[in-house]
RNA sequence: GGUCGGAUGGCCGAGUGGCUAGGCUCAGCUCUGCAAAAGCUGCUACACCGGUUCGAAUCCGGUUCCGACCUCCA
C-alpha cells in the first residue's frame, strides 16, 4: 500500500515505483495488432489495462503521450503460408487492395474498443506508414556491427549481439538454452538457411514474387521484419528511451527481448524503462487460440452469435469482467463468469446513480476518506483493479444502506464519497453506464404506456397491468416496478 | 526437452503469517396485487504430503495436476 503509484516491471521482476524519467510527462507505448483479422477478445484485454493505467495517469496529472501501433506489414506465416504476408495473402483471396483489407480490420478493431469506452491513444502509428524510419535504424545497427545482409535479406546477429549485451535479459532466457532448445521441435523458417545462427532474426526480408506488399530498401524490395516496426514507431514518437512499453506476456520473447535488442544495437541505451505485460485470457484453461477453434472475437461476444456463448455481453460487461482480474493473471472465460460480471457491473452502476440524492444526516457512520485512501492505495499497487471493485462495492453497500436509512452520511462526506465513486468508476476504470432508451420517441410510446398500465392498476384491472407487461416484454422491453412509479429497459 | 508461472468455496476471482476480499449462483427475508426488478441477511474455501512457527491457505522442501513461452500470437 502506497501513496504513490506502484508497477510491476518484466525487466526487473519487481514491483517499482513508477519514477517517469521526466514529469509530469509520460511516454507509452502498447504493442497494438495486426489487422489480419477481426479482433478477439484477447485484444481487448490489453488494450483495457493499458486504457486505465492511460486514465489513471492521466488523473494523477501527469502529461501522457500514448502511442498504440497497428501492423500492417510483414508479419510472417510458416506452414503452408511460408514466406507469404498475412495481409497480402487475405487481400489476393479477396481481390482487394492489401490496404483496404488493413483499413478494415483497423477500422473493427477502432469499433470494438470504442464501444469498451476504450480511450483512442495519443497517436496511433501505422507500420507501413514507417517504412523510412525502419530502413534508416536497420542502417545504423548494420553500421553498429550488428546485423548483416544475406541474400537480399537482413538479420540481426544475435551471438555478435550477446558479446556484449544481455540477449534474454527481459524474458529471462539464456543464449544457451535457446541454442540447445533450437532441436526437433523448431519449426523451419523460410530463409533459415540464410542466417548465420539459427536465433538470428530478421530486420528486413527480401520480398518472394507474389508477395504484394513490397517496399524498396538498399537490400531488395522486401518488408520489415515484425519486431522492427515497434522500435522505429516508438523510437520516433517518445524518444530513444521512454517511461512504459506494454503488450501481451506472448509477446515477452522474442517481440520485445528483440525490441530490446535491436534499440540497443541502435540507440546503445534500453529503449523502455518499464516493461509491462498483460497475461492471457483462456477458455476452460487454455489460450484463446485459432489453432484451438476457441477463439472468440468481441463483436461476437456483444452479439453473443458464437457457439460456446450462451447470451449475449455488453461492451461494459467485458471491461468489468476484464478489470474483475488482475491484469497479470489469466482469466477464464465463462458463461457463468461473464453472467455475474453482468449482474455485479450493474449492481456498481445502479448504486452510483443514488449517491447525489442521499439523505444527509449531521453524523456519518462510515469513514469516506479512509476508504478513498484505500481506493487510491489499491490503484497504486500495480493497478489493482480487482481489489478497487471490490472496495467499490464497499461503498455499494453502503450507499444503499443510507437510501433505505439504515445508515447516516453527513454532507461533506456525501459530496466526497459521491466524488471519489464517480471519479473511480467513469474516470478511471472508463465504465459508462450502459443508458438503454435514450430515444425521445420510445420514451413517450413507453411513458404513456406506463401511465395506462399505472391506471390499470390503481383500478386493481390486473388484466390490463399484465397483458402490457407481458406484452412488452415479449417485445424486448421489461418494465420494472418500483416505489416512485415504474421504469422500463430494453432488454 | 529447456525456461517460467499457477493450483483458493457451486462459478469467476483478490489477498495476507494470526484480524475469515469482492462479485455471481443458491437459500431465507423485505418490498410487491402477483411476478420481475431492487434491497437486506446467510453460505468460512485455499491441490496433496512433510517441515518451520505459539499460530500457515499465506514461509521452506517434496509430490501430483494444469498452463504459458521457446514458432505467428494480445
Amino acid at each position: 500500500m502506497s501513496s504513490r503509484l506502484h508497477i510491476y516491471n518484466t525487466l526487473t521482476k519487481q514491483i517499482e515505483e513508477f519514477q517517469p524519467a521526466e514529469p509530469p510527462f509520460v511516454g507509452m507505448y502498447l504493442c497494438g495488432p495486426t489487422v489480419y483479422g477481426d479482433p478477439h477478445l484477447g485484444h481487448s484485454r490489453g488494450a483495457v489495462m493499458m486504457d486505465v493505467l492511460f486514465r489513471y495517469l492521466q488523473h494523477l496529472d501527469y502529461k501522457v503521450r500514448y502511442v498504440r501501433n497497428i501492423t500492417d506489414v510483414g508479419h510472417l506465416l510458416n506452414d503452408a503460408d511460408e514466406g507469404e504476408d498475412k495481409i497480402g495473402k487475405i487481400a489476393k483471396a479477396n481481390k482487394l487492395e492489401p490496404m483496404e483489407v488493413a483499413q478494415q480490420y483497423t477500422n473493427a478493431y477502432h469499433h470494438a474498443l470504442q464501444k469498451m469506452n476504450v480511450l483512442p491513444p495519443s497517436i496511433e502509428p501505422r507500420a507501413s506508414g514507417h517504412i523510412l524510419e525502419q530502413i534508416e535504424m536497420i542502417q545504423e545497427i548494420i553500421s553498429n556491427g550488428f546485423a548483416y545482409e544475406s541474400n537480399g535479406s537482413v538479420y540481426f546477429d544475435v551471438l555478435q549481439y550477446a558479446e556484449s549485451n544481455n540477449y534474454g535479459k527481459l524474458s529471462g532466457r539464456k543464449l544457451e538454452d535457446l541454442i540447445a532448445g533450437a532441436g526437433e521441435e523448431r519449426r523451419t523458417l523460410e530463409g533459415q538457411e540464410e542466417k548465420k545462427n539459427l536465433n538470428d532474426f530478421a530486420l528486413w526480408k527480401k520480398a518472394t514474387p507474389e508477395h504484394i506488399m513490397k517496399w524498396n530498401s538498399p537490400w531488395s524490395e522486401g518488408f520489415p521484419g515484425w519486431h522492427i516496426e515497434c522500435s522505429a514507431m516508438s523510437g520516433k514518437y517518445l524518444g530513444k528511451q521512454f517511461d512504459i512499453h506494454a503488450g501481451g506476456m506472448d509477446l515477452l520473447f522474442p517481440h520485445h527481448e528483440s525490441e530490446i535488442a535491436q534499440s540497443t544495437a541502435c540507440n546503445h541505451t534500453t529503449p523502455a524503462k518499464y516493461w509491462m505485460h498483460n497475461n492471457m485470457i483462456t477458455i476452460n484453461g487454455q489460450k484463446m487460440a485459432k489453432s484451438l477453434n476457441n477463439g472468440v472475437l468481441i463483436e461476437e461476444l456483444f452479439a453473443g452469435n458464437h457457439h460456446l456463448l450462451e447470451q449475449a455481453y455488453s461492451p461494459m460487461t467485458l471491461r468489468f469482467f476484464l478489470l474483475q482480474a488482475h491484469y497479470r493473471s489469466t482469466l477464464d472465460f465463462s458463461n457463468e463468469a461473464l453472467q455475474g460480471s453482468e449482474k455485479g457491473c450493474e449492481r456498481l452502476l445502479n448504486a452510483s446513480a443514488k449517491t447525489e440524492t442521499l439523505p444527509i444526516a449531521n453524523i456519518s457512520d462510515i469513514n469516506v476518506h479512509e476508504w478513498a485512501d484505500k481506493l487510491y492505495a489499491q490503484m497504486n499497487d500495480d493497478l489493482a483493479t480487482p481489489q478497487v471493485i471490490a472496495t467499490l462495492f464497499e461503498a455499494a453497500k453502503w450507499i444503499n444502506e443510507i437510501a433505505a436509512k439504515k445508515m447516516k452520511i453527513t454532507s461533506e462526506d456525501r459530496t466526497k464519497l459521491h466524488a471519489t465513486f464517480h471519479t473511480f468508476i467513469f474516470d478511471i476504470l472508463g465504465l459508462v453506464s450502459e443508458d438503454q432508451g435514450n430515444n425521445d420517441a420510445l420514451d413517450g410510446v413507453m411513458n404513456l404506456m406506463l401511465d395506462i398500465r399505472k391506471t390499470a392498476k390503481e383500478n386493481k384491472d390486473w388484466t390490463t397491468a399484465d397483458k402490457i407487461r407481458d406484452g412488452l416484454k415479449a417485445a424486448g422491453v421489461e418494465v420494472m416496478d418500483g416505489k416512485e412509479g415504474s421504469t422500463y429497459k430494453l432488454s
